[in-house]
DNA sequence: GCCAACGTTGGC
DNA sequence: GCCAACGTTGGC
């Protein structure tokens, strides 16, 4: 059985629009800095769902659906002094960074947006949703995959 | 554009 | 090991 996940990003640096337009039908989600997203990354498997969110625009939304394409492997950025991801302290023989290759599954008939999502029933535990939470990967429960599954088909 | 919340850094 | 300062995230 799947599991569930959502993963944020800005759509200005990286849209679901650009998933589905990678050559090749999979992306590498690279530079993920923090040790708790990081985790989730590893515990991700192939054929897993994602939610994908854009963050940080005037409606934040949940626009659509992604699939793990490759379960994590080192991030090879972190050991690009050339990179914005680069980490001096990560050792080779021991990445400290993990990433997965995101694979684009399905457009939403319509955007679900933050809005909605806060004033649905069964959405309160999201990760998501809580006050002050920055973390760009966090796990969605089955519960909460259903109902918004069910927003996304929805025609406004 | 503002600013609260957060994770990280670094001085001590 | 503490914690203030800092830079970043991201909703609003």
């Amino acid at each position: 059985m799947p599991s569930y996940w959502l993963v944020k990003s800005e759509p200005d640096v990286y849209s679901l629009d650009d998933l589905e337009k990678e050559r090749g039908g999979s992306a590498t989600w690279e530079g993920v800095r923090n040790y708790e997203a990081r985790n989730f990354l590893r515990a991700m498997k192939r054929r897993d769902k994602v939610l994908f969110y854009h963050s940080r625009v005037k409606e934040p939304a949940i626009v659509g659906v992604a699939t793990v394409a490759r379960e994590s492997y080192p991030d090879p950025t972190q050991f690009e002094p050339a990179s914005d991801y680069f980490d001096p302290g990560s050792d080779p023989e021991d990445p400290r960074w993990s990433m997965v290759d995101l694979r684009f599954s399905l457009r939403f008939v319509r955007p679900v947006t933050r809005a909605e999502l806060k004033r649905t029933a069964g959405l309160e535990e999201m990760p998501l949703l809580a006050r002050g939470n920055r973390l760009s990967v966090t796990p969605v429960t089955p519960g909460q995959w259903a109902i918004i599954a069910r927003l996304g088909k929805r025609r406004a």
